[in-house]
DNA sequence: CGGGCGGCCTGGAGGC
DNA sequence: TGCCTCCAGGCCGCCC
C-alpha cells in the first residue's frame, strides 16, 4: 500500500494524539508476519513506556519509546496502523493492538502480512540491518539532481528501477516513480547512466512536487490505505498516468501505454516522455 | 558487481 | 453461483 507520502500522512495524523501516551500492553494476536515478531521483546520494552516521538524513515514509521527502544512499523503492501477507541472488536487480520493509557488502541491490520513490526535500540537503528544500506530521503533539503546523477554514475538501469532501488534513494514505489517520471518528462526505460545534468535536476523537482502534492492530499488511496482516523487519500485523482493505460495524456492526448519492468508495471505518455 | 525475477500472502476484479 | 487467472502501493534472496 503506502510510500512515502502515505507514510508521512499517517505518522503525521497519529502525532498528535499518540505523543506522551503511555503503551500499557501490547497484543500480539499473530506474529507471523514478513518476519516473525518477537513477542516477548514487543512486550517487555513498550509496557508501561510513554511515546516520546513518532517519526518516519523511509517507509518505517517509527514509535520512539521512553527507555531508547523504538518501535519500528512497516505497512509493507496492505498493512494499516489506526487509533481506535477503547472497546472495540479486534479487526479481521489485526495482527497487533497496542493499549494505550489514554484509551485508545492502535491496531496493526495487514491481509497480506508483507508488513513487519520490530522493536530495536534508538541509538542502534542507523545500524540496523532494515536501515544501514538505506539511501537519500527525497525530501531533504539540499537534495540535488548532481547527488541522483553521481550515484547513476556508470549503472544502466533504466531510471524507473533507479528510483524505486532504496540504496539509492528511499520512500519512492512504483506509483510515484511513475508519476514522478512523467512529470520530468522523462521515458521509464531510459538508462539512468544517460540522462544530462538538467535533466537530473528536474528529475528530483519533479519527485519532490509528486511526494509534495501526494502528502497535502492526504496519500493516495487505491484500495485499502487510510491514515490514524482511517480517512481516505486524494492523490488519487490527481495521477496522471498511473493505471490510466488507454486513456489520453492531459498534456498532449497520446495514449497512456502500460508496460513491465522488473515484474512491475510502467505507466508513461509516448508524446510527452522521450 | 548490477540487474531481473520469483516468492512471500490475501483478496478483489474480471472472464467464462 | 463458482472457479479460474491475473493483478496489487514492498522487499529480500537468489541467480545470471
Amino acid at each position: 500500500m503506502p510510500e512515502l507520502p502515505e507514510v508521512e500522512v499517517l505518522r503525521r495524523s497519529l502525532e498528535p494524539h499518540v505523543v506522551g501516551s503511555r503503551i500499557e500492553k501490547a497484543h500480539v494476536w499473530n506474529p507471523d508476519l514478513r518476519e516473525r515478531l518477537d513477542r516477548r521483546r514487543l512486550s517487555s520494552s513498550t509496557r508501561g513506556r510513554r511515546i516520546l516521538a513518532v517519526r518516519r524513515r523511509a517507509k518505517y514509521l517509527l514509535l520512539e519509546l521512553e527507555g531508547g527502544r523504538t518501535v519500528v512499523v512497516h505497512l509493507g503492501m496492505s498493512g494499516r496502523l489506526t487509533l481506535a477507541p477503547a472497546g472495540s472488536d479486534r479487526e479481521l487480520h489485526e495482527h497487533v493492538t497496542l493499549v494505550l493509557d489514554s484509551g485508545h488502541r492502535l491496531r496493526f491490520r495487514d491481509p497480506r502480512r508483507f508488513g513487519l513490526i520490530l522493536v530495536l535500540r534508538t541509538a542502534n537503528l542507523e545500524r540496523d540491518r532494515h536501515f544501514a544500506h538505506l539511501g537519500v530521503e527525497p525530501l531533504m533539503e539540499g537534495l540535488s539532481g548532481d547527488t541522483l546523477r553521481q550515484l547513476a554514475r556508470g549503472r544502466r538501469a533504466p531510471v524507473k528501477s533507479f528510483l524505486m532501488d532504496a540504496r539509492v534513494i528511499v520512500g519512492v514505489g512504483n506509483i510515484y516513480a511513475v508519476e514522478a517520471l512523467y512529470r520530468a518528462g522523462i521515458h521509464p526505460t531510459r538508462s539512468v547512466g544517460r540522462i544530462a545534468s538538467v535533466r537530473w535536476d528536474r528529475l528530483v523537482g519533479a519527485i519532490q512536487e509528486t511526494l509534495r502534492d501526494a502528502i497535502a492530499q492526504g496519500g493516495t488511496t487505491l484500495n485499502d490505505f487510510a491514515d490514524a482516523a482511517g480517512e481516505s487519500g486524494y492523490f488519487r485523482v490527481s495521477l496522471q498516468v498511473y493505471n490510466r493505460q488507454g486513456h489520453p495524456c492531459g498534456r498532449c492526448g497520446a495514449v497512456i501505454r502500460r508496460i513491465v519492468q522488473s515484474g512491475r508495471s510502467t505507466f508513461y505518455c509516448p508524446g510527452c516522455q522521450r
